[in-house]
DNA sequence: CGAATTTGACCGGCGC
DNA sequence: GCGCCGGTCAAATTCG
């Protein structure tokens, strides 16, 4: 895949981060597509050779852009990687924090530039405690934007969570909410909240440990509707994740695009086509690893042009 | 009344 | 060894 050819698509993604607008338009695509398509369909039978052509030459299309979603959605994942490391190093570089003298937290704090739940549990476990190790707990930090007003410490990320504990921290005068998962009793997974110091409407989560239960809201959505269209179960509160929910939302405000648009071709609203574009999305985001590592250091490159080598 | 949240006490790691 | 600090516990309180 030419990754150059997706520059101004990902400046695009990163000036609009539910990455709605970007699926909307590659589903809008896909539609007129099929628009497109119908509308031969409906034309005399003597077509009908010219059709199969434009069928398959349509089909052909619609599977690439499917793919282009696809890694349009990887694009976004990473770039929101990125972003969140950028944020990062930005609360690093203006307060260096030199009161601090704890070795672990300058060590988290160095890890949190990668950002990525990856690299930073390997680097993490390479300079921390053995004790950590034996845990090997995947850490991942997550911003989201919340309302200024919303003094509530709470992510809404589809899990279930307890709050189990609050503590004001040195470096940041907001307080840090502890939270257990609480949907499995055997979950071992937590949760730190705390506002950014930089951007107080901004909420930091970090993520210890991965989740040994499926998301809550997929085990509701048990029948019927695709899962991801209750993935995206995040109103209002999330514009900033790493994970999936929020690739889900866009695709389920592209749905709903589409709905509105069907008024005059209801059967663009195909299940099948969703159906397989969530597919494609789903089986990318979660089987591949390394092609979002890839995707992110091709990025990175991009992103930052004072570090051409697209080392970190 | 049970579940969830709050909050002060406690514990353990780390630096001096 | 002592004090600081982050993280956790658990009793008290609040909420539905």
């Amino acid at each position: 895949m030419d990754y150059s050819s997706w520059t101004s698509t990902r400046l695009d993604l990163n000036s609009n981060p539910t990455g709605h607008v970007l699926d909307e338009a590659s589903n809008k695509e896909v539609e007129s597509n099929f628009i497109d398509f119908e509308r031969k369909l409906s034309v005399k039978h003597e077509e009908t050779g010219a059709l199969m052509e434009e069928m398959n030459r349509v089909n052909a299309e619609n599977k690439k852009l499917t793919e282009m979603l696809t890694v349009m959605c990887e694009n976004y994942n990473a770039l929101r990687s990125q972003l969140t490391d950028y944020m990062s190093k930005n609360v690093l570089e203006k307060d260096p924090s030199p009161t601090r003298k704890r070795k672990s937290e300058s060590s988290n704090n160095v890890t949190g530039i990668h950002g990525n739940s990856e690299s930073s549990s390997t680097d993490e476990e390479s300079c921390k405690k053995p004790r950590e190790e034996v845990i090997k707990a995947k850490i991942s930090r997550v911003y989201v934007r919340t309302e200024a007003s919303d003094t509530s410490l709470t992510v809404k990320d589809g899990y279930h969570w307890r709050k189990y504990g609050q503590k004001v921290t040195r470096d940041n005068p907001c307080p840090r909410a502890y939270f257990k998962c609480s949907f499995a009793p055997s979950c071992p997974v937590k949760k730190k909240v705390q506002r950014s110091v930089e951007d107080q409407s901004v909420l930091v989560a970090t993520y210890e440990g991965e989740h040994n239960h499926p998301h809550s809201s997929q085990l509701e959505a048990t029948s019927g509707s695709s899962r991801c269209v209750t993935l995206g179960s995040q109103p209002g509160s999330a514009s900033l994740s790493l994970s999936g929910p929020t690739v889900a939302l866009g695709l389920a405000k592209s749905k709903s695009s589409s709905i509105d648009t069907k008024q005059s071709k209801p059967r663009i609203d195909s299940p099948e086509v969703r159906k397989f574009l969530v597919e494609q999305m789903a089986s990318s985001l979660t089987k591949d690893p390394n092609f979002t590592a890839a995707l992110a250091a091709a990025i990175s490159g991009r992103i930052l042009p004072q570090n051409p080598t697209g080392k970190w």
